[in-house]
DNA sequence: GCTTGAATTGAACATCCATTCAGATACACA
DNA sequence: TGTGTATCTGAATGGATGTTCAATTCAAGC
């Protein structure tokens, strides 16, 4: 046997990145065979060497979709009026977006240590840059009088903590909708920053 | 060759355990072999078995141990008069506490999807114990009108990921001391559920 | 000094690992 | 219908894995 039939890198190529996304995520990274991969996705290991490079890159790529795909969004936000209008955005948007991908998000805080030093660095530096918006978030909002920050990267990281911790027990059909965790997680975020709740 | 020179399981015992810890927090349980955890001792694969029944009741004891000895910590804390204090004193404990023992703290946190079923659940009650003590507080504390707290397990829930989260980026001799630390995010904690500052 | 038990080695076991590659098949296009 | 190329298999490579165990050496108690 060789080639299957109906078989095209375009069917593979993503299902390979859906297997390993969801096997990383569930097992971790070190913990998965690129066999099991394989198996996922009904294929031999060797096979998968025609769509990555070797098993780093599988990880490292979908992180850096992962990142990248975040910042777009992020991007692509609706500007707003106020300080206080800017955080309950973000902490929305961002508790939203995580909620959508939690496998990705899953991979992407519990396997940077299995990445190589050259690509830590780089989804290091799309994380921080993640980061540096909510930062100009709050020093903004302090400089306005609109929040009480002593330390706005402080105050960054705590409220980024605080906002990801959603996905580690949010479950569809619970007692709470995602709309009552935004809302809830929203107004302590900003309560933690010393903002009035927004009219 | 066989038994070493001034060997004595009082003093490899702990050996050994102290470079699980290291090398877990710091590769992976996965991604270390027991190979790695002989050669950092200085012993033979084999003569960890003398020590635990296998891999798995290494990762277990670690983590049981470090879980019990948090959970007698909380308990030994000194009674506080009232709801703003106790969160006070929780918050600061938790950070305190966090941050000596960063190694324990990463292995509990990212390694639970590592344990059988049977010992997940066991480490699971334990949190679950740790989870219940803030939760009281802060039940307590809406009762008596000190905080304004919608979901009393949701809001111990993000208060917790986001007190856990400093272990993720402070580092001793760094731009902020522990105990400025700890007091910016007990103001954080105790904003978020609507209390007012301690006098 | 002798004996008993504790501590450790080093080799062995069967199995898995990531990765490579020649050969085989199916598809696209002539 | 024929040809080239995209896709995949299956076997092989060299090494690492967790765990067991007989043999060996050291420490402690008499």
């Amino acid at each position: 046997m060789a080639r299957k039939i109906g078989s095209s890198s375009e069917i593979t190529g993503p299902r390979i990145r859906d297997a390993a996304l969801r096997l990383f995520a569930r097992h971790g990274f070190a913990a998965v065979s690129m066999r099991q991969i394989a198996a996922d996705v009904g294929v031999q290991a060797g096979a998968l060497y025609l769509y990555t490079a070797d098993k780093q890159a599988l990880l490292f790529d979908l992180m850096q979709d992962h990142m990248a795909n975040l910042l777009a969004a992020l991007a692509a936000l609706p500007p707003m009026p106020s300080p206080a209008a800017r955080l309950d955005q973000f902490a929305r948007f961002h508790i939203g977006y995580h909620l959508d991908r939690p496998d990705a998000v899953f991979i992407a805080y519990m396997e940077l240590r299995n990445l190589t030093p050259e690509n830590f660095a780089t989804i290091e530096s799309l994380r921080r840059s993640y980061e540096d918006h909510l930062q100009t978030i709050l020093s903004d909002g302090a400089a306005k009088g609109a929040f009480t920050v002593p330390d706005a990267k402080m105050a960054t990281l705590a409220l980024i903590a605080m906002l990801t911790g959603v996905t580690n027990w949010y479950r569809e059909g619970g007692r709470l909708t995602r709309a009552d965790v935004q809302t809830l997680y929203a107004d302590m975020a900003l309560r933690a920053v010393g903002g009035s709740n927004l009219p």
